[in-house]
DNA sequence: TGATTTTTGCCAAATATGTGACATAGTAGA
DNA sequence: TCTACTATGTCACATATTTGGCAAAAATCA
C-alpha cells in the first residue's frame, strides 16, 4: 500500500472516538473524528475517507441514514463503511447492512479485532476492477475482440453465443433465469419460443465442452466455475 | 417513497396510543388504534398496515398471540410488527422473537427513538432485497447462485427444497406454520395436499442432515441453530 | 393406551430440458 | 443473380428431474 489510509470515526461518544483513534494512529492510519451525523457527512466528504466508523444510533441523523446518503450520493464510491454496534441489536444489523454498510463491529471493541477487521476492508476496496479480458477456468474471453480461447485454442463464437456466454460469466456462478436471459439478450419485446435458449445453450456447449454451464431445472442456468 | 406508509397501534392504553399516533401523524404516516387484540387482529386484516406497533400485554388476546396469528396466516408478509415492552422483560423478547415479530421498540417511549425505529423498519419493507449471501451454523446459502454449501461441501437443491429451506432461515429459530409456508412458497391459491410439505423437509433433510430442521408437532418446522 | 401427527419408502404425474431434423433469413463470393 | 454457407429459430419427441401422493410405520401427545 502506497499511502496512509484514512479513516473516519462517528461517534456521539467523544471517549470512543479517542480510543478508536488511539489505536488507529498507532497502525499508522490517519484518523478523523465527528461527533454526529451532520458533521460526520459533512467531514466524509471532505476528508475523502477509506474507511468510515459509523455509530448507528446518534442524535440528528443515525448512522443508518448517513450511511444511506452517502452510498446514494455516489461520490464515494471506494469507501468502506463499517458499523459499530452494540450486541443484541440483531435487527438494526440486518437494516445496517441493507443500507449499504459493509461490515459491523460490536461494541464493546476490542482492539485487536478493530485492527484486523479495519485492514480486511480495506484490503477490499484495493482490488476493484472490471476488465475487458477475463479469464476464468481455461477460458479467456476477450469482449473487445469478441473471441474465446480455451487454453489457446481459439473457439469461434456466433454473436448470440457469445452474448450469452459474456451474460453467464459476467457473475460466474450466479444463476441467470430463463427471463432474465431473455431480457437480457433479446430485449423485453422479442418474442421467441422458449426452445430457443435451451438451443443456443446446446451450442455453446458443444463448442466449449460440457463443463461449464450447469443447468438448475426451474430455475435457470449458471457458470460454473 | 411514494405513498403514506399505514402503521396500526394496538394497546389497551388509550393514551399511549393518542401519544403514538400525535407523533406518527406529524412524521406523515397513516395512523389507526385498536384497543385490543381482536379488534388489533381485525383491523390489521382490513386495513393492511405497513407496521403494526403492538403492545405484549393485552387482555383477550395478548401481543404475541396477535403476532403469531397474523404471521402464522401468511396473509401479511410485507407486515412489519414491532413489540412495545417494558423494559427488563427479556423472557418475552425471546417469545417474541419466536413469533415472527420483527423488533422491539422499549417503553417508555420516546418520539425520537421511536421515530427512527418505526422509519428503519419501514426501509427495511421497501427493500425487501435481503443478503444474497447467509452464514448459519455450517451452512452457507447464496440465494444469487441458487447453491448452499455445508463446510465447503457443495449441496445440490431442487427449486422447492430451496425455497424452503430460504423460508425458514429467513427467520431462524421462527416456527413456520404450514399454512405459512403454503402461502409464502406455493401461493394462496395453489392446491396441494398437505403431507406435501413433510415430504420436501424430508429431501431437505435427507440433503442437509438431520440437525437443522425441527419439527414441532402441530405447529409446524424451524431451523435450529 | 388410543388418537393424532409426522416420517418414510415407493411410485406416478407433471414439468423442464436436451436433441435431431428442419425452415428461414441473411450474407459473401463468384 | 445465384449459390453455398452460416446463424438463428422452431418443432416434435426423448429424457431427466422434480414434485406430489399414498399408505404403512414410527413418533408423540394426552
Amino acid at each position: 500500500m502506497n499511502k496512509r489510509p484514512k479513516i473516519l470515526i462517528v461517534d456521539d461518544e467523544e471517549d470512543i472516538i479517542e480510543i478508536l483513534k488511539y489505536n488507529l494512529e498507532k497502525e499508522n492510519f490517519e484518523v478523523r473524528g465527528a461527533m454526529d451525523g451532520a458533521a460526520g457527512l459533512e467531514m466524509a466528504h471532505a476528508f475523502k475517507p477509506d474507511l468510515i466508523l459509523l455509530d448507528i444510533m446518534m442524535p440528528k441523523i443515525d448512522g443508518i441514514e448517513m450511511c444511506k446518503q452517502i452510498k446514494d450520493s455516489g461520490k464515494l464510491p471506494d469507501t468502506m463503511i463499517a458499523f459499530l454496534t452494540a450486541r443484541n441489536e440483531d435487527f438494526t444489523h440486518i437494516t445496517a447492512l441493507e443500507s449499504g454498510g459493509d461490515d459491523f463491529i460490536n461494541k464493546p471493541i476490542r482492539p485487536r479485532v478493530l485492527i484486523s477487521r479495519v485492514k480486511a476492508l480495506l484490503r477490499r476496496t484495493a482490488k476493484k476492477e472490471v476488465d475487458a479480458i477475463v479469464n476464468i477456468k481455461d477460458l479467456t474471453i476477450d469482449r473487445e475482440k469478441f473471441s474465446v480461447y480455451k487454453g489457446n485454442q481459439e473457439i469461434v463464437l456466433a454473436k448470440k453465443q457469445f452474448e450469452l456466454l459474456n451474460l453467464l460469466i459476467s457473475k460466474p456462478g450466479k444463476v441467470f433465469s430463463r427471463e432474465e436471459i431473455f431480457n437480457k439478450i433479446w430485449g423485453p419485446d422479442v418474442l421467441v419460443g422458449d426452445r430457443t435458449i435451451d438451443v443456443h445453450i446446446r451450442k455453446l456447449r458443444e463448442k466449449l465442452g460440457e463443463n461449464y454451464i450447469k443447468t438448475l431445472k426451474g430455475i435457470g442456468y449458471k457458470f460454473e466455475f
